[in-house]
DNA sequence: ATATTTGTAATATATTTTATTACAGTATGA
DNA sequence: TCATACTGTAATAAAATATATTACAAATAT
């Protein structure tokens, strides 16, 4: 499920906070992404499931912000596109049998909670119009 | 390569902690981590470039650490089987005719960057010592 | 000598990500 | 009201990446 997702979702934003009144259409973005139209009409669906923004179908259709890009934080952005940050996980079970085996994924998962509480923090301290004053 | 590859490290460096005199083989860690033996002697070479560990070939070889496990930060594990972290980035080139396109990979980095500061900050205050101590 | 182990390359399989195709549904405006 | 230009979404295909396996040379303990 679009290992970009986050890129491609602050892209979008960052077009839709450019031109605030208007409906882009999914081709439109998908030129400025470089990315299949689908793939960004999957990427808006997600946003608007969490009500970042509304889309309007038919002739001169396309989606625009729902809200000031003042008032979205990129760690909104970040907690709706990632599940969480990791340095991995190994695919298969470690071996239960084993006192480091046992316990390893749930000693990971405890360090890797803490980098996500950092970059949360640090992200919320960011916000859409900050990140799109850049362009 | 390897996705896993920090996780397989981390769970590689704990057993050697745990053993800190014995050489162990890539099949004994194999079993504990459950992973191919051909993968953990891939990441135990990447150990030995990066002078952590040392090993033995032959008969009763294997593998056994090089320094004190309290010399060893977690930081220092991440640089050696990370790149960095990233949130993503979308995979095709964004258009470099749009303003949006031309610099979202450079605002991206610009962010990750710093998100790699405060993950090594935090890292390098965990020592393989402290992390083996949780088993 | 023999058995056991590392080191590494080559290849195969599995998994995940991205791209494409297809098409129903909706709004606009000529 | 019909043609056009969109969205929404499912199904499928292709590409990329990660993991697994096989194979075998070289090293070393006993």
């Amino acid at each position: 499920m679009i290992s970009g997702k986050f890129a491609i979702t602050i892209h979008i934003l960052t077009l839709l906070t450019k031109f605030p009144d208007e409906f882009l259409s999914s081709e439109f973005i998908a030129g400025s992404v470089n990315l299949h139209p689908v793939l960004v009409r999957k990427e808006i669906a997600n946003l608007k499931k969490n009500n970042i923004v509304e889309s309007k179908e038919g002739k001169n259709g396309g989606t625009k912000l729902l809200k000031s890009a003042s008032d979205i934080s990129l760690d909104t952005i970040f907690k709706m596109t990632f599940d969480t940050v990791t340095l991995g996980f190994s695919k298969n079970e470690p071996n239960p049998k084993c006192p480091v085996g046992k316990k390893i994924n749930k000693n990971l998962e405890d360090l890797y909670e803490n980098i996500n509480e950092k970059i949360s923090l640090q992200l919320s301290g960011i916000t859409l119009e900050n990140f799109s004053n850049q362009f």
